[in-house]
RNA sequence: GUGAGUGUAGCUCAACUGGUUAGAGCACCUGACUGUGGCUCAGGAUGUUGGGGGUUCAAGUCCCCUCACUCACCCCA
């Protein structure tokens, strides 16, 4: 179509103004957020030692087996780039001795080998918190709670809390052992798909959308009601304190989370705007993943919320045309130096400022002042200078009016607009 | 990895069953306006119809291949 050659890798995207703007805006409020729950932010390494995402993943799981990046280094190590969070992070927390418990929270790019579709990237960004070495109910809570306000924040009103219990050590095997010998009583009533999930990963029959599956799938034995007595507790007291923090939810069953290291508690925030894939985020609780990376015994839960989903679901807020932004115009040789010296005094006092130093003509300036959204035009010219003034236009209203120089400052800053 | 759909100007889309020089709106550029953006008016520029091959007197239109995008399966953020 146009003779320009590159385009971006298939399942990468492009965030350009204003868009830029937009995920700057979404981050800075997750970064406000965390802090306000006290979690601290950890910077991690885009790719790992591959072993790291398969012993906390999971062997079987999908996103081992078919969705990571993985490559060799020039040394013949086996690295892969992050298909998720959690792992690094509890690498990184071991390796560098964090002291527990803590509160860590984590944003960047994650990547995986899929088909692109709707919601769905081969590179994705990804705002993650994890509280390492909090073994209460309330903490899944208060966690579940902080996913609950940040997409308030932003405006997503159609947004549902899904809760589930997986169960633990003790009582998870047993329910598995139970649901497959149930499935595989009733193997020929299962579709095809159903049987390779049986297979695989048995709680996924759940998903299966087929109707007979389904209605066989409603006398199968549930998982909340083979949960152990202590697992059974946790899961009360979470459900106790969503109702005192007064947040709905919804039990789901079906909810499994595909990724081997969670347990007990399991969560994810659905949107009604996303298409096929409605996940905005989700998590739950962890307890022995960090014990796997040679850890001590340390309790876990954890949330990652899938930024470009965010963006996807959030209203789009009608942005205002004009910037943070003064323009300088100059009119002839003569006020380019005076003007240019504005400039840099504007910066010093912490105001945006532009100007164009290819002009010839004002004409030409307002132009570009307009087209980049610039609140205000200081206009300085030679009659301007012998009166020792600028003429400051408020591009909004159109009104133009003659400052003292030594008051600019002042003058411009009440006419910025965000 | 599997399936379906779509590729025409920077963007959104037209072009009757194959028919002659592929159009419109928005955006863009120029001027009216040599010290002033938006609004108005007048004018202007723009395409290997995604790419390659084939059928035909004739292909944007039909067939094959390929690439890209989209949605869904799957999976998850």
């Amino acid at each position: 179509m146009s003779s320009f050659k590159h385009s971006r890798p298939k399942g990468t995207q492009d965030f350009a103004p204003p868009q830029s703007d937009r995920k700057h805006r979404v981050e800075e409020l997750f970064r406000h957020l965390a802090g306000l729950y006290g979690f601290q932010e950890i910077v991690i390494p885009v790719f790992e030692h591959t072993e790291v995402f398969i012993k906390s993943t999971g062997v079987g799981s999908d996103i081992v087996t078919k969705q990571m990046y993985t490559f060799k280094d020039r040394a013949g190590r086996s690295l892969t780039l992050r298909p998720e969070g959690t792992p690094g992070v509890v690498r990184a927390a071991l390796e560098n001795r964090v002291r527990m418990p803590c509160r860590l929270f984590y944003l960047g790019p994650y990547f995986r080998y899929e088909r692109p579709q709707k919601g769905r990237t081969r590179e994705f960004n990804q705002l993650g918190i994890e509280a390492l070495g909090e073994a209460s109910p309330l903490v899944d809570a208060e966690i579940i709670g902080f996913g609950d306000s940040f997409f308030r924040e932003l405006g997503i009103a159609d947004c549902t809390i899904q809760l589930n219990s997986i169960g633990c050590r003790e009582c998870r095997p047993l329910y598995r052992q139970n649901l497959v010998g149930f499935l595989t009583r009733h193997r020929d009533e299962l579709c095809n798909d159903c049987h390779v999930r049986l297979e695989r990963n048995p709680l996924r029959v759940f998903d299966c959308k087929n109707s007979a599956c389904q209605n066989l799938l409603a006398q199968a034995p549930k998982p909340r009601e083979h949960l152990c007595s202590e697992c059974d507790r946790h899961f009360s007291e979470v459900r106790e304190a969503l109702n005192r923090q007064g947040l709905q939810y919804e039990l789901n069953d079906r909810l499994a989370r595909g990724l081997d290291y969670y347990n007990r508690t399991t969560f994810e925030y659905l949107s009604g705007r996303l298409g096929a894939q409605d996940s905005l985020g989700g998590g739950g609780r962890y307890d022995y993943l960090v014990e796997e990376f040679g850890g001590p015994e340390t309790p876990a839960t954890g949330l990652a919320i899938g930024l470009d989903r965010t963006m996807l679901a959030m209203p789009e807020l009608e942005q205002n045309k004009r910037r943070r932004l003064a323009f300088v115009v100059w009119m002839s040789d003569a006020e380019l130096e005076p003007a240019r010296k504005l400039l840099d005094q504007l910066r010093a006092e912490g105001i945006p400022a532009r100007m164009d130093f290819d002009a010839g003509r004002p004409k030409r300036q307002f132009k570009l002042a307009d087209a980049a959204g610039a609140s205000c035009c200081v206009i300085v010219g030679p009659d301007e200078l012998t009166r020792g003034v600028y003429s400051l236009k408020d591009l909004l209203t159109g009104e133009q009016t003659e400052v003292p120089v030594n008051t600019i400052a002042i003058q411009v800053r009440a006419l910025l607009r965000d």
